[in-house]
DNA sequence: CTGAAAGCGCTTACAG
DNA sequence: CTGAAAGCGCTTACAG
């Protein structure tokens, strides 16, 4: 590979100047200019980052880290990512947590070790303490995804969990059910906390019971939900409405419901969360719970970009909320008429 | 950020000697070592990555383009490779080729500035001239997925897209149909072309007549399939079996068919490729031609981490098959028995 | 408008 | 076993 020592000999300049014209910065004459743009072409000299980022202290790179790769959900997620870093001359460096609290801290340091210009952390676990831990250890600016940081030194992008699982139940509440099972999450996550305990308030907000038995938890994979749902089918005991946690699971009960004969939404009433694309298509459609993960990564990415540039920053939370999609997996509650 | 000379300062010994136990190199004595890790410990020092490759002149990151961010195809990919790239302590930088082949190129040379270790290019667009092209400027290892290269300086690891069309279209023949629809892909890719050769030789071989009214071009998403389907369905021609590029097509196709009141499988068999998980799920479940694609992006890395270490090599080419997975979407045509 | 020199934070022969 | 010095490929005051 040829370096800037080439090019400066090639041209007859010295290596101060390529560099002037690398960078456009200062006056040139315009004839030395030319010659120096003339031996990069002839070399096919390309300046080497690396060692650009260690004399200029910005690594012109972006951190992502994430444990999720499943659904459209996360390529939405990378699409907007990749697009938005393109644009601004940066690269994305992605790095897989393993959705462990461990192992994201060691992507964190792996990261700060690349002196990436600024941090993407999407995570699921870890505590608000390993959050106050990282910031003693660095000082690259970290930009939190998909949760609520209560420490303004963090910058934090997220969807109002409960919010979503509240408009689903609700939504259920609405059209008359009374007994309604729900299949969760076995990852303890934050959110999974939230969707739960907005499950268990919108109930008593009706004065309804929650019965235990209708709550089992999958892995947010269509089998889980599958599995999960005939679990809940094996407890015989009557319900008339069933929330999954996310639409992959949904379509797996909507299986396991078909399956033994039960119809949807006739006798079951299903709604799911994420508005997975294929939700509309499958039979019946999928009434769910849309996040707004374009808008969410967005914004993430541009306050990630300001602080990149140096660009003061003012909000330190931003917050995003869903919106219920009615499609056909949900109905009144006929019992209840 | 500390740096080795703070390290160096604080355990009193020089840079080298640093570096030394930083890098597990040469003799170090077990009290200079303990010292060593005192002072990176107080400090809390991680070496800077960048200085590092600049110096050894290897970065340990691994360049990957791509420009599909849809489906499961492509999050198992991308895990796949962070997964991999991270168990081999390199850094995984993803760049969007935005499936073009200009863009792919800038991609290239981006990822050559920053002096990946190798890149991995899952490409759709270059032609045999472009790698041509990109041969004669850069030395930096390249492994083409999904594309076949007739270039012995590049490493291909890629599907054979016209054998797993075949098995789609004589899945259908066998089943007894002889008037296929088709839904192709608007894009204009070898894999799109390949698949489309395959529809053709498998109809020609049973001297079936290809009627162009029945093939339409979609875009891969579902929405795409639902609406190529209502134009085939809108040409008033019979045909009892439609065949669609993936299976997103294949859904939106199903849906389509479902609306104007015509039964699959009963009236008209459906078949995809990629095996997404949701097939199985959807009513009725989706017959498909299954991709390895965990298989590929394991031999890809594979390849991708030998040259990044320098080891020898002497497959450049890898192809992978995919197979049929028969499930209710099809069935044997009633017409024809 | 341009060059010589110092510096970014590491590694690695070379000497001892 | 350890240090001084040169070098990786750039940038950027400083001088002229």
């Amino acid at each position: 590979m040829p370096t800037i020592n080439d090019v400066s000999k090639l041209a007859g300049v010295s290596k101060a100047t390529v560099s002037r014209v690398i960078n456009n910065k200062g006056q040139i004459k315009d004839s030395t200019r030319k010659l120096v743009f003339q031996a990069m072409e002839t070399l096919n000299y390309k300046p080497n980052t690396l060692a650009q980022a260690l004399a200029t202290k910005t690594s012109n790179s972006i951190g992502l880290i994430t444990s999720i790769f499943d659904g459209n959900y996360f390529g939405v997620l990378l699409k907007e990512s990749a697009k938005l870093a393109d644009q601004a001359g940066k690269q994305l460096i992605v790095t897989d947590g393993h959705n462990d609290p461990q192992r994201e801290m060691e992507a964190i340091d792996s990261l700060v070790a690349r002196r990436c210009d600024v941090i993407l952390l999407y995570s699921r676990k870890l505590t608000q303490q390993d959050f106050k831990d990282i910031k003693a250890r660095t000082s690259v600016p970290i930009v939190v995804m998909n949760r609520k940081i209560n420490d303004a030194t963090y910058y934090s992008v997220w969807f109002d969990h409960f919010h979503a699982s509240a408009l689903a139940v609700n939504h259920l509440l609405e059209l008359g059910h009374t007994t309604i099972a729900c299949i969760t999450a076995s990852v303890s996550s934050r959110t999974v906390k939230l969707r739960y305990k907005a499950f268990q308030e919108c109930l008593k907000q009706q004065q309804l019971i929650l019965n235990k038995d209708l709550v089992v938890a999958g892995d947010y994979t269509i089998e889980g939900g599958y599995n999960a749902c005939k679990q809940i089918i094996a407890q015989k005991q009557p319900f008339t409405a069933l929330y999954a946690f996310n639409d992959d699971m949904a379509i797996g009960a909507i299986r396991a419901l078909h399956e033994v004969g039960i119809k949807v939404p006739e006798q079951v009433s299903v709604v799911g969360i994420d508005n997975e694309p294929f939700g509309s298509y499958v039979t019946p459609s999928l009434t769910t719970v849309e996040l707004p993960i374009r808008d969410i990564t967005n914004a993430a990415m541009k306050i990630a970009l300001d602080l990149a540039n140096g660009v003061e920053i003012s909000v330190t939370e931003t917050t995003f909320r869903g919106k219920v999609i009615t499609r056909e997996s949900t109905t009144a509650n006929s019992r209840s008429i």
